[in-house]
Parts: C-alpha cells; structure tokens; sequence
DNA sequence: GAATATATGGAGTCGCCACTCCGTTTACAA
DNA sequence: TTGTAAACGGAGTGGCGACTCCATATATTC
C-alpha cells in the first residue's frame, strides 16, 4: 500500500498521543474524547484505527517498546543490580500516574492482538535479560526464576495503581520487596 | 422502617449471591445477567439495590467482612507468624481466582460508600492486628509498616488476578516476598 | 377469607457510545 | 492550474445497559 498523505501521517501521530493522555486517565473513556483531544472527527479517529480494540493496542504497543527500549539502554550500564532495579523503580513509578500501563501488562501477555503481543514479548525478553545480569552479577537471588520476578512486577505496579500510594509509602514497600529480591549479605 | 416481608427477605439475599457470583466472574456485566441468575425481575434488583452501585457495595462489604472474620479467627492461633502469612496467602489465593476481590481491596479505602468503607476498615484493622503479633512474635521485620505491608498485598493479589499465574509461580513469587518480609536468620 | 400494604415482573424510556455514510475539503501529481 | 484519489468532519444509526412505570400477585393481619 501506498505511503500516507501528509495530514493523514500528522493525525494518526496526534491521535495516538491523545489516545495515550485519555486512556491513561481513564481506560474506558469514550473514542469521542479522543477525538475532541486530537482535535479530529471521530471519522478519523476510526478511519485510522477501525476499533476501540485496535486504538487501545496500538496505544499499549507503544508504552511496551517504551518499556523495552529503557530495558536495553540499562543493560548497557556497569552495575547490573542497580540496573535492574532502577527499571523495576520506573515502571512501578510510571504504573502509578498512568492507570493504564499497569493494565497494559497484565493484557500484554494475554489477550491482546498481534502486535501488542509481540511488543509485551520483546519487553518481557528485555527484562529477562536485566534479571539475568544482575543473578551473573551477584545482586539478584540466583534461585528466582523469571516468571515469578515478573509476577511480582506486574503485582508492585498495580498494587501501587489501585492503592494511589504516597511516594514514599511505595518506596518501603519496594524496599520491603527487593529484601526479598537481593541475595543475603 | 418494618421488617422486610420474607419473600422479599429471601430475594434480597438469592440476589446478593447472584451478583457475588456474576461480578466475580466479571466485574461490569449487567444488572440483567445478575437478575437472571437470581430468577428475579430486574425491577426486583433495583428495588433492592436502588443503584449498580449500591448493590456493587453489598457485594464487596461481604467480601470484605469475610476477610475481617478469617483474620480475626487467625489470631487466635499459636502461631503468629504463620496465621500472618496464612491469610496473607488466603486472600491472594482467592484473589486469583475471583477478579472481583482485588477491586474490592483496591476500593474499600478509597471510592466506596459508607459500608464498604467500614467493612474495608474493619477489615484493616484485623490485618494490622495479625501484623503487630507476628512481628511480637519475631517473625515478620518488626521495621515493615502498615501501609506497605498492606500495599504489597493488594499488589501481590491484585498481580496475582491480572497474570493468571500457575499457582506454583504464585506460591513461588510468594516465596519470595516473604522472603522480604521475614526476619533475618 | 377478605382487605390491604408490600412486592413483583417485564415492557418501556433514555442516554451513551461504538461505528458508518456521504457530501465536502485537501494534498499531491502532471 | 487543474484533476483526482485520498482524507476529512460530523450528523446519523443501532444496540446495550441502567433505571422506571404500572398492572398484577402474594404475604400478612384481623
């Protein structure tokens, strides 16, 4: 298929970005309020993205390469325990103003399209990798494998979402929760 | 006001079962599907509960008050640690199986009415009870505080829900929260 | 076993929201 | 320019779901 015009490329990127502010204050807010936001017709917003289904994805498409793309820059840094818990810092923090994101990776793993699939995948990998450093490294319990330090990150994040935590309650709490994590001095 | 008349007794509470039933299978199915289930009118529902809400916050009490009636038997127990992490593990366990029970965690502090909210106190107030023993006792860090302790509760439950995890990888993510909250050896 | 206050069922009403239709506008190519 | 395929806006449309109305039924009281 042909490239896009040029205001159909703008719109579709205005969209997204609308759709993310929207979605991220509250999940099932009306496509109408995207549009609003875009400063579009609701015509457009379904010409570009033909479903709500399909917005939402495309949305979460993009908070999962996100995710994945700060997961691979920190695994290029000297201290993999610092590493992995600083993402594990960030995506709880993020998970905590935006509602969605939290809801984004229960989904990711389930029931969602292709694309967000394959994103929540790559991100998982991601991450799996920053685990594993920091097991090599001597910071992170060898014996915690990644399905259950995955778990627990989905569990932080959307206990700190559901909870609107103070700051700093959320931070004894992950403190509390890498006692766990870290091999024992 | 005058008793209830006992067949509108008995719809009252064949209704309440239905809608723990259908909203624990999925939290924003209809008024309907509850009034089916409950072989009732749906005029009967909302004359009962005069708003989705309201019945939302029978539903949710209850479950709220079961929890404070587990955790209030547990500390009659010998063992304080282990009647800590057995509700503990109660209320995730269950969590996992029924979507509703982590909402209902998240809610009760927050936005609910005057019920829920006591029934979410009350309920609390039991927790921080078998909290304060097991960490008498030595069992669980005596420097965890309430808020994030009961934060990584909601979080582990409401984790647990959303991934669908096996249930050895939840005993093993527990595992490795506990691990965090324990006392040193 | 009336009389009557209480309850009931289910067919409506109403508003909201995902999605479509189509007449108008706009980018691009020649 | 001008022709035209590509995009657009926004007024529909249809369906669903919360909530109401009221004619009927049933518990209770005497």
């Amino acid at each position: 298929m042909r490239p896009l015009r040029a205001d159909a490329r703008d719109n579709r990127a205005r969209i997204l970005t609308a759709a993310e502010e929207v979605f991220g204050q509250s999940p099932n807010a009306s496509t109408d309020e995207v549009a609003k936001l875009a400063d579009v017709g609701i015509a457009t917003v379904f010409r570009h993205f033909p479903t709500k289904a399909e917005l939402l994805e495309a949305v979460l498409t993009v908070r999962l390469e996100r995710l994945r793309d700060r997961a691979i820059e920190l695994a290029g840094h000297d201290d993999p325990g610092a590493a992995f818990f600083a993402f594990f810092d960030q995506v709880v923090a993020e998970a905590a103003s935006k509602l969605a994101i939290a809801d984004a990776l229960g989904a990711a793993g389930s029931s969602a399209g292709a694309d967000a699939r394959e994103a929540g995948a790559g991100m998982r990998e991601a991450f799996g990798n920053l685990l594993a450093r920091a097991q090599r490294g001597g910071q992170v319990r060898a014996d915690a494998a990644f399905p259950e330090v995955y778990a627990l990150l989905i569990g932080a994040s959307r206990g700190a979402t559901a909870a609107r935590l103070e700051p700093e309650v959320r931070d004894r709490m992950l403190a509390l929760l890498y006692g766990g994590l870290r091999t024992r001095a």
